[in-house]
DNA sequence: TTATGTCGTAACAATTACAGTTACGACCAC
DNA sequence: GTGGTCGTAACTGTAATTGTTACGACATAA
């Protein structure tokens, strides 16, 4: 699979922000996270307009700005996350239109649709059982 | 996510070659397979290649070549399938190494590698419920 | 032995997605 | 105003996927 990482980018994000604000900030600058996450600002930025459309940061602009939490760690899952930042479906079709008139190429899309369904449902339900407190946990228990 | 049709290509190749021998017929040549998949007929060789490293189908070379499975539908599952043809895993980590000088950049990768590994685990687990004699039959049960 | 049809595989092109980078206007606290 | 940050467009580099051409290897049958 050609994998991204933007979901591991986006919760680096998250648990970073929500760190940072645990520590008494107001907000964090998409420099302050590119620096942790050794990526580009630009980078940041637009992840974090996505998770933005999708209620989950807000942010401020001019001097003194930056981004914030709308929402707890503990109330922000996986599958939040996952919708914000990753468009299409775990598995493509054909990217050619299968013969019509073979059994296999007529009934194979809708099949394989029907699986599929059923399988990025369960991946949904695991995604929704993680919480970004749950990450920021694992990720202050890795020993140093 | 940028989804390839691997896994969609090589169950329809298998549920056709297990159809075409059910009709008595002895060996499937990848251009047939190619003209139900409407695709190229390497594109298939190169996935039964693939399939035949992971012990699920044979060929024969010479006149009256082809491919043939060499176990039935019923104990193939998609997750014999997944791990023959797809490489990598589901999820990527940063391109770049996060800043091992801070907390959450020092232990993010451990982390999601750790919640990575349970979903990618719950998400074998339901691959290896489907078997492609579950495919053909929903292809078959499609209306037409 | 030769002709034929298919595999096996290398090589290359076309397309797409992702990530990185530069640039610059918009915005707002001071 | 000044300065720092967001918001976003535009472009580049890299890699994966898919499609395509080409051709030798191989085995069967005439």
């Amino acid at each position: 699979m050609s994998a991204n990482s933007r979901l591991t980018i986006a919760a680096h994000t998250l648990a970073w922000i929500g760190l940072y604000q645990r520590q008494g900030h107001d907000v964090a600058t998409s420099e302050q996270i590119a620096t942790s996450a050794n990526t580009n600002p630009v980078v940041i930025r637009r992840l974090l307009g996505e998770l933005r459309k999708a209620g989950l940061v807000e942010s401020r602009r001019g001097v003194g700005a930056g981004w914030s939490l709308t929402r707890e760690l503990e109330s922000i899952t996986l599958l939040d996350v996952y919708d914000a930042v990753e468009p299409g479906p775990l598995f493509a079709m054909h990217r050619a239109t299968p013969d019509q008139g073979c059994v296999v190429g007529y009934g194979i899309r809708p099949a394989m649709q029907h699986i599929y369904g059923g399988i990025e449902e369960t991946l949904r339900a695991e995604l929704a059982r993680v919480t970004m407190e749950d990450v920021l946990l694992d990720v202050l228990a890795v020993p140093r």
